[in-house]
Formats: C-alpha cells, sequence, structure tokens
DNA sequence: CCCCAGGCAGTTA
DNA sequence: TAACTGCCTGGG
C-alpha cells in the first residue's frame, strides 16, 4: 500500500485496486444509467459496475466520496480514469449555473446530482451511436458485445475474459454481410462498413474537433454514413469534444416539449431553443434534462 | 397481426 | 430546406 495525490485527489493504491478520496457530484449510477454508454454493468454484487474502456477492465465502487477501483494502479489512474470520469470539472459550479437558469433544471440537476459526461474514444462512440439509432438499449449493447466479442482483443481480469471495443481497421475489413451474420444490426451493418473504411482515410480525435466550432465539427460528422444530426451531437458530447452539444432524440424532445412548450414543436426548434437559453452548458443541461426524463416521466 | 425503439439516407416538392 | 418514406431486428 501506498499513498500519493493527482491534482486534487488523495490515492491510496493497493496490490489490485485504488481507493480515490474527496470526490463530490459523483454517482456511479448516475453515470453509467444516463444513457451515454453501453458497455458498464452492475456488478454481481450490486453495489458497483464493471466496464471496459481501450485495454482496461475495471470493477468499481464508490462510498462516502471514495472511489475504488479494481484493476488501477496510480499510473492508470492519471492517464485514463481521471480524463475519462470527467474529474477535473467542477460539477457543482455546473450545477449551481443550471439550476439558476431555471426550475427544470433545478430539478433535474437534483435528479441526477452525480452525473459526469465521460470523455470516451472517438471510433467506438462513432459506431455506438451509429448502431444506437432508431433502436432500443438492450439491443444496443447486445450489438456492440456481440462486435466485441468477434473483433475485439481478448482480455483476461479476475480470471474472467473480456474484449476489447473492435480496432477500425478489423471492423472495416468486414464486409456487410459478415457484420450482419455476427451482430444482427441490420441495415446499419452497411453504414458501419462504410464508416469503418472512411474512418481509416480520415479518423478524427478529440483535440481535432474541439479545434473546430461546434457547427464545423457537426458538419465533419456528418460525413461519415449514419450519423445524422443527433449522432453528431452525441459523439461531440460523449467523446467530451464539444460540452454545448445538445443532441434531440425523442425523449429529449419529449421532456423540452413538456417542461418549455406544452406543445408539439420540431427538433431544429429544440435545438435552438436549447442553445439560446443553455448556452456554452447545453450539453450537460442535455444530460440531466434526458435522465430525468427516462427515470421520472416515464 | 400490430407497434415500437435514443434516426438515417434517399427521394420528392 | 422541409416533408415524407422505408428500414433490420427483437420484444411486447
Amino acid at each position: 500500500m501506498s499513498t500519493s495525490s493527482y491534482k486534487s485527489y488523495k490515492i491510496i493504491q493497493y496490490e489490485n485496486r485504488i481507493e480515490v478520496s474527496t470526490i463530490k457530484d459523483f454517482s456511479l449510477k448516475d453515470i453509467f444509467s444516463c444513457g451515454q454508454c453501453f458497455r458498464w454493468l452492475p456488478t454481481d454484487d450490486g453495489n458497483g459496475y464493471i466496464g471496459v474502456v481501450k485495454d482496461r477492465v475495471a470493477r468499481m465502487y464508490f462510498n462516502d466520496g471514495t472511489l475504488t477501483i479494481f484493476g488501477a494502479n496510480y499510473d492508470d489512474f492519471c492517464n485514463i480514469w481521471y480524463d475519462y470520469l470527467d474529474l477535473g470539472t467542477d460539477y457543482g459550479l455546473i450545477k449551481k449555473q443550471l439550476a439558476a437558469i431555471d426550475s427544470n433544471l433545478d430539478a433535474a440537476v437534483n435528479f441526477g446530482a452525480g452525473i459526469r459526461i465521460l470523455k470516451q474514444e472517438p471510433f467506438e462512440t462513432l459506431i455506438s451511436f451509429i448502431i444506437s439509432a432508431n433502436n432500443n438499449i438492450p439491443r444496443i449493447r447486445g450489438i456492440i458485445e456481440k462486435l466485441a466479442k468477434q473483433y475485439g482483443e481478448k482480455i483476461e481480469f479476475e480470471k474472467k475474459f473480456y474484449r476489447k471495443f473492435p480496432e477500425c481497421e478489423i471492423l472495416g475489413s468486414s464486409c456487410e454481410n459478415e457484420l450482419s451474420l455476427c451482430c444482427h444490426a441490420g441495415y446499419r451493418c452497411a453504414y458501419i462498413e462504410k464508416t469503418c473504411k472512411q474512418f481509416m482515410q480520415s479518423p478524427f480525435e478529440s483535440d481535432m474537433l474541439k479545434n473546430m466550432s461546434l457547427a464545423q465539427a457537426r458538419k465533419f460528422l456528418l460525413g461519415y454514413m449514419g450519423v445524422g444530426n443527433k449522432v453528431a451531437d452525441c459523439i461531440l458530447l460523449f467523446t467530451g469534444s464539444h460540452l454545448d452539444a445538445f443532441p434531440v432524440d425523442v425523449w429529449v424532445k419529449r421532456v423540452m416539449q413538456t417542461l418549455y412548450f406544452q406543445k408539439e414543436i420540431s427538433i431544429k426548434q429544440v435545438e435552438l431553443f436549447a442553445h439560446e437559453h443553455f448556452g456554452d452548458l447545453a450539453g450537460y443541461a442535455q444530460q440531466y434534462l434526458f435522465y430525468y426524463a427516462r427515470e421520472k416521466m416515464l
């Protein structure tokens, strides 16, 4: 066991885990079930979550401000988990600012008080949200796991085997028909095949998107087959590239109509209103509102 | 049998 | 540029 610190966090490292203390505004349930990711599942004991990020499997628990990560050491925390879990952002401040905007957001940020917007891998996010289109969450998860099992590298963790998300080159070398037989993603398989080939030609990194304006970055992502406005905004938000992106899906449209309009309106109108009303915090607002809508309104 | 699910591409007017 | 339509698949 050894004690150290990184940024504002105290870290105790044990043989098979680390404990990170004094974390505020944080809940694993809120983070992993607010709709931004597909590969985290509750642990068998029901108290934590286990998931795969990059080439790592981690098992996490959170109690009284202390995050325990099995499968991580101090260096992993600094190089992977600190950024992935967005531990450098002051969510207390963000929630305070959002709550001051109106009573709807006040309720939403209190409901999802532990949400953090994960900084996820560009390629994985791209493919995952292409799969998400006109689909339901259990199926999306299933399709991604089938792809990982077929095309992803094997990882051993605590005597069990897991799979990395597939590399673009591997996934892209598979044809539509082969993909379809593997993962049953239907017509989305053609999008996956095409987009992998496009990504090999013109990949993107979060920093690259950050250097573009929101509109430019969105237009860039729309160039990939199977990426429309909503999926593009999800990629911008969930890779941590543009935290002012405001993805409008059926849930967000529904909750915005109910809370702000009391009538049917177009997606375009929702987007315009959100950017005017929430400004730079639009992406955060979207997550709190989406989670609030999904868990409370139905 | 129907409808729906975290939209998208392709086609019209 | 806005409106319309068909769509793999699996579950209810």
